[in-house]
DNA sequence: CTGTTAGCGCATTCAG
DNA sequence: CTGAATGCGCTAACAG
């Protein structure tokens, strides 16, 4: 009964332990700091020396240990990123680019998810930050006072995307909420609607881009629009019963979604009534997702970057990271804007 | 936001530097393991000692340094997942019901981005073993002989989910998909289609189902069907190419999609040539996301209770930690068919 | 119920 | 270029 021959490690360490940098070291016959350097700091070591600290590497199966080495250098390798949701998430995009340039420089990412509770961020928060991680990303700028606090006196970077604000953390990359209301608003009101709808999630930046495209609305003198706020998360079954509601009661010429998803469903309940879009009532999204571009040639849209978001957060990440002094805590005040696109793909 | 007048720790041990549990014993008044106890297990610790150490630490603004813990208590409360993609994820759902539940039992979770790659799988694995995780959920079955070695050997509880085998590492939550294949081919066969094209990206999982479904309609005598592949990640605009290119050769009668979204986009793409659905063609999709859930009603679909995977995997890794004498590495080989159910909204 | 001792595995800091 | 001593902050194990 020939079992396959294992390839048992050649020094089995400490049996059924794990094995360490002690262990490595004794097996390639040089110090453990030895080993700690070949491994992060090559350019240290003799070349001969870095093959025998590889190679023992190899023939015990070593892990390094980032909790141990975290806790002695004082870094710990580590990003968190507090989300809403990822549900059907627009900030898919984003998170993605941000891993990508976090990841190919060796750090890893924490994630918390948040449900648009700043009750719940804040507890986050405090769980987080006792792991010591080297920089923190927060989706919004709205935190409860507490968490402001916690996260100001962590040194480390903190970022905070897809808003804008004049009293960042610390960075803040994104754009305004309210500039993409106002803009939507004089967008529409130039292509001549006057008839709005409005149907969003209660998910508080697309609360306030409502609010802004009313405020702006009212400044040009249309009538109040329709307005539905359902709960989040956004559906397509959320915008059917969006619009459903709003044309109980009304009938506008123009619904503006606080997202595509919605968007979308309110373009299926639309089509199930036979209306024609953009002739009978025209749609307007937000968000412009990838997943979602130029399929409906009928929705209007506003197109978020949201690789750049991500990548810039990893840029400005990093960045920090390599400046020299850590115990010199920088608030750089770094504030980049986004900005965002207004894509109209109707018509009329 | 009016700066307030911060409250500046009352004791604010060493200055610059962290507040470490010495400095809130010091201010309790108590050895540093009664804080310690205090704040893991309350129950071992007189009451009034409890609410010295609980003043102190808000005095202090004690956080708890977890790396420090980690490393001394080689328990880490970290859970480690690891996914293909979050872009809109079918996982969303599973990540959610599972982040839940571990968050609420007090673990923290580390994400990695796999992109469908079994070579960045295997770094990943590695890198998070680093962190000494006491789970890892990994999404699918198919690892590299690496990653399952080095998976085996670390003595924590594995949860491979989405997927099925009778090898898992250690613990599996998922379903069949050859069974969603084999039974999706079966039942629009009983249906009556006979003319099949299939459009999917080239996810293993998805592009195994369509297999899957081709060997059963072979089996079922029925002709080879159109088969169309594209990159992923799954998108409408996918969907709608995916359709075109099977249209410019075959005129099937039935489409079946590895995914929703792809199945969207064919349903975009069909109603963008007025083909009637379903009665000129129709069409299947995989998933029945939330998201999509009676929205198409000509969208017949296989659901899969994304909920209930994780709600049950962060169960089946709760019940392990629990488990007492964690040196005593159990492979439970716990296996889960979490099923799926064909959902018919065609009424041909 | 509380305190003391020891060390988790590694990197910093110096010395050679 | 390599090594030895020291301690990061915390908790296990035991003693009181």
């Amino acid at each position: 009964m020939t079992k396959r021959i294992e390839r048992e490690p050649a020094v089995p360490a400490n049996p059924g332990e794990s094995v360490t940098l002690i262990d490595v070291a004794r097996v390639a016959g040089v110090a453990p700091m030895t080993v700690s350097r070949a491994l992060h700091r090559p350019e240290l070591v003799r070349s001969d020396t870095q093959k025998k600290v590889l190679d023992a590497v190899r023939a015990t199966g070593y892990v390094p240990n980032m909790l141990a080495g975290g806790l002695a250098s004082n870094r710990s390798k580590l990003v968190a990123i507090l989300l809403p949701t990822i549900a059907n998430s627009i900030f898919a995009d984003t998170v993605q680019s941000l891993m990508d340039g976090l990841t190919s420089s060796g750090y890893q990412t924490l994630l918390g998810l948040t449900a648009y509770s700043t009750a719940r961020e804040e507890a986050l928060v405090e769980a987080i930050l006792g792991r010591r991680p080297d920089g923190i990303v927060l989706a919004g700028t709205r935190h409860s006072d507490a968490t402001v606090d916690r996260l100001s006196k962590a040194k480390i970077p903190v970022v905070e995307i897809w808003d804008l604000t004049d009293t960042p953390i610390d960075m803040v990359i994104g754009f305004s909420h309210e500039q993409v209301g106002t803009e939507v608003a004089r967008h529409l009101f130039d292509k001549g609607y006057r008839k709005f709808g409005i149907v969003s999630v209660d998910d508080p930046r697309g609360l306030r881009r409502c609010e802004s495209i009313k405020s702006e609305l009212a400044r040009l003198g249309v009538a109040e629009p329709a307005f539905e706020v359902l709960p989040a998360p956004a559906t397509l079954q959320a915008g059917r019963e969006g619009l459903g509601r709003i044309l109980a009661a009304s009938t506008p010429d123009i619904i503006v979604c606080s997202s595509d998803t919605l968007a979308q469903g309110v373009l299926a309940e639309a089509a199930s009534r036979r209306l024609s879009v953009p002739h009978e009532l025209a749609v307007m999204g937000f968000g412009d997702l990838s997943t979602a571009a130029h399929v409906y040639p009928a929705l209007s849209t506003v197109r978020i970057d949201g690789i750049t978001i991500g990548a810039k957060a990893a840029e400005a990440l990093l960045a920090r990271f390599a400046a020299v002094p850590r115990s010199e805590v920088v608030r750089t005040q770094v504030k980049i804007d986004t900005g965002f696109t207004i894509i109209d793909r109707q018509s009329t």
